[in-house]
DNA sequence: TGATTGAGTTCCAATTTGGAACCCACTAAC
DNA sequence: GTTAGTGGGTTCCAAATTGGAACTCAATCA
């Protein structure tokens, strides 16, 4: 099975992965939530390729992660601007922050820290159930088949 | 620049990619997340070749997000059971989840929901202000240089 | 007139995939 | 006592994907 495949698994993690299963991506959101948009700008950030840059931004428009917004005319120049879709991502990026800082960072301080303008405090993402507002552990979460899911007839 | 010297950006997020930045990975975290732990496991629910999933398991393990557990000698054989790093990744999976539900199902039932058994309530996961509780916005959130970043001095 | 900017595209070599087949140490079944 | 699994890998190879460097093109700047 090849990586792209996977996004047909019944399950909402893996449709997740075919825009974050890859550095990329990942890292290219990053930037645009950081305020990047144009195409040399998050090549010189980044260091990617111009190809695989390209290839990634059209991957990301298509996924409507981004939007290609005309800012100059003759010769045509676009930026990449994220829309909602690609807004809400800063959450999972957030999580992942949060994530490596107590657990990838191997002692190291922090590069970066983020502050949160609504309450005007230093803070760092939490994952909590939408119901009771609990931070979530593995071992408190059932999964269960839902509307969607091939066995679901099965009850 | 390769996509694993991307890990080396001042950015946790970047450090973040060097595990959830392949799908194969994020797949592997989630089915261990949902129980499995043996290689053949594994290898059935993702359809996974057998090489590929045997270099991941062993990244896994590198980075500490699963342990290799010996379950019987003669001939040995090991299971893969999440660390505490492994087990918190959940966190960043649940969000994507939530993420997927919302924007990438194109109107799709869900085919997988999640209950808390702390609270007893279908949920989904809500990324949060560890400050303030208030779910997070990319516009929201300001990023600055932490100790660890390399222009801190500049404070 | 010649450099520069911005956004790509093309080419090519090197790396990474994924599939299939193979291996090895045992155990269970006939 | 031979044959058929089982569990966890490894090897091989062809095909796809990278990444780097160079090139293009239209327009502006000095």
């Amino acid at each position: 099975m090849k990586r792209d495949e996977a996004t047909n698994l019944p399950c909402t993690i893996a449709k997740a992965t075919s825009v974050f299963g890859d550095t990329w991506n990942v890292l290219l959101i990053r930037q645009a939530c950081l305020g990047s948009k144009r195409f040399d700008e998050f090549q010189d950030e980044l260091g990617i390729g111009r190809n695989i840059l390209n290839g990634r931004l059209a991957t990301l428009v298509d996924e409507g992660v981004f939007t290609k917004v005309i800012y100059q005319h003759n010769p045509e120049r676009y930026e990449y601007r994220l829309t909602e879709k690609g807004r809400d991502a800063w959450r999972i990026l957030s999580a992942m922050a949060a994530w490596a800082d107590t657990h990838a960072l191997d002692g190291f301080p922090t590069p970066l820290v983020y502050k949160h303008k609504t309450c005007n405090h230093r803070m760092h993402a939490e994952v909590v159930c939408s119901h009771c507002g609990d931070e979530l552990n593995v071992r408190d979460v059932v999964a269960l088949p839902g509307p969607g899911h091939p066995e679901f007839k099965k009850k």
